[in-house]
DNA sequence: ATCAGTTACGTAACTCGTAACGATT
DNA sequence: AATCGTTACGAGTTACGTAACTGAT
């Protein structure tokens, strides 16, 4: 099970090819096969079917941990060599719906303080910032999403442990000004269920909110969130999101939500080395523990 | 950084000789030599100190991650082959205060049900449950542990993911029939920064606890909560328990903590791949969300 | 002088690529 | 016949053990 194999049998499980594999990793198809030809002696069960390609059951669990043990990895390296030498820069990683006026002020405090500090900024969704997180490509990363009031988000695998939330408001459903429901003063997620709704799958999705059966009736592809917040208002679909953020909208209602009990909230996750001046930031953004 | 390498460095670190790591893994200490060499170039690091030999600042680092690296690939392989043959098996790890009536009961049936089942109950430290559960050393983990009420209990790294609240309930302090605080409708821990505890590491630890500055006047190092509860009731100190575990002991009181809010919680872990008969007890068990 | 880790070197094992082979469409 | 995975084999590399070496107490 040493590193190298699993790094083929992953390609092999995501190529669902040999010959693929090996031109992504640049081996012969020959080697390919014989790592995964150990692997599964190793194991002592087949991994994968051929003709056609295709992850059996223990393939499918392998692969799993696999994706995770190697990120995990690398996390390791990442964190062990830059003890030694900790890079003078800062890259910070948002989704979409973490950045807030707030978070922008921290970040110029610090570019203003630390003079020529090489910084970087990548906005993407969630599951691409946690293991960049982990991994020790972004310094520290800010991640939204909604929950009950007081839980703290559930993040993907490789990064979830030392989420601290830094900011939390409540949650409204945004319509559009005339719609009728605009003049509610609350609303039931369940009692929506008719409704349709945008589904942002790298903003905000709707898969993640803690109720079951929402109708998608529009995809939105893309992690803008003015684009976002502009279909919504044209009457294209519901759709969950902070309370602020609505509110600077023209167009746009937000309605308070009754039940289920819900808000908007972010969590830092810092690299396992993160010096100054992710460390710095951290502590602008307040990282108070917010239960 | 392939999992031979590593596996060699923990030991090192461990035994904090080379010599003495070579004859753990029945290498020759010219092997363990060449091995840190190499993983030091690997990661272009010093990772240790020789003469006397001792982790530097990468080397902490890489140990921490190293050991939990080994765990969770024990754990993947543990997976992977128990996917493909189920073991006829039943083996169980509590933390000592996660044993109930219920459970008991749950157990007991499923029993019944199987009959000769191959069946095993371990109680041990929290660690090594979560350890256990993750390498698939155990089927199934009760574990518990003090919280603010709805939230999740904070497990150690390599296996908190998946824990499900299946039991919570109110904590009290426990306190001899005879004393003056027994008197009391409600306590704050805050308050009781004068008193004495018993700290019992290995059951209720009171540096798990979310109060700060409390005092040990007894250490109890065993698992066993009769003499714990023997030696509360004794008055050697108080302690933090399960209301209903001091309800039915003579000789104690339980008095109902008023701040922090502080409930006890039992979480349920899965080890990765549970089959029947794990699957069922854990149904047996109810796993509520608990929220 | 002894203890503990390093280095040199030879051998054994492994891993990969080439090329021939086999099976599936 | 073409495509894709497997197998055989040889070459290059790696990894370990023996043994000599080095430095510290």
């Amino acid at each position: 099970m040493d590193p190298h194999l699993l790094r083929t049998f992953v390609a092999v499980a995501e190529t669902g090819s040999f010959s693929a594999a090996a031109q992504r990793l640049s081996y012969t198809q020959s080697a390919v096969s014989q790592q995964i030809a150990t692997l599964e002696a190793d194991l002592g069960t087949a991994l994968l079917t051929r003709r056609p390609v295709a992850l059996t059951t223990a393939g499918e669990r392998l692969h799993r941990h696999a994706t995770l043990l190697l990120v995990r990895l690398e996390a390791a390296r990442a964190d062990v060599t830059r003890a030694v030498a900790p890079p003078g820069r800062l890259i910070l990683g948002l989704t979409p719906l973490a950045w807030t006026e707030q978070m922008s002020a921290a970040l110029a405090r610090i570019r203003g303080e630390s003079a020529r500090l090489h910084s970087h900024v990548l906005v993407a969704d969630r599951d691409r910032i946690v293991t960049a997180a982990a991994t020790g490509e972004i310094d520290l990363a800010l991640v939204d999403g909604f929950t009950a009031p007081n839980d703290p988000l559930r993040l993907p695998e490789p990064g979830g442990q030392g989420a601290v939330g830094v900011a939390g408001g409540p949650a409204v459903v945004a319509v559009p000004d005339g719609h009728p429901l605009a003049r509610r003063s609350e609303l039931s997620l369940g009692d929506l269920a008719d409704a349709y709704w945008i589904d942002a799958p790298a903003v905000a999705p709707f898969s993640r909110l803690p109720v079951d059966g929402l109708r998608a009736g529009l995809r939105y592809d893309g992690a803008d969130v003015t684009v976002l917040a502009g279909l919504a208002a044209a009457g294209h679909g519901l759709i969950v999101l902070p309370a602020p953020l609505v509110a600077q909208r023209p167009g746009l209602t937000g309605v308070p939500i009754g039940s289920p009990r819900l808000v908007h909230r972010i969590e830092l996750l810092r690299a396992p080395t993160s010096e100054e001046p992710a460390t710095r930031l951290a502590g602008l953004l307040g990282a108070e523990p917010l239960q």
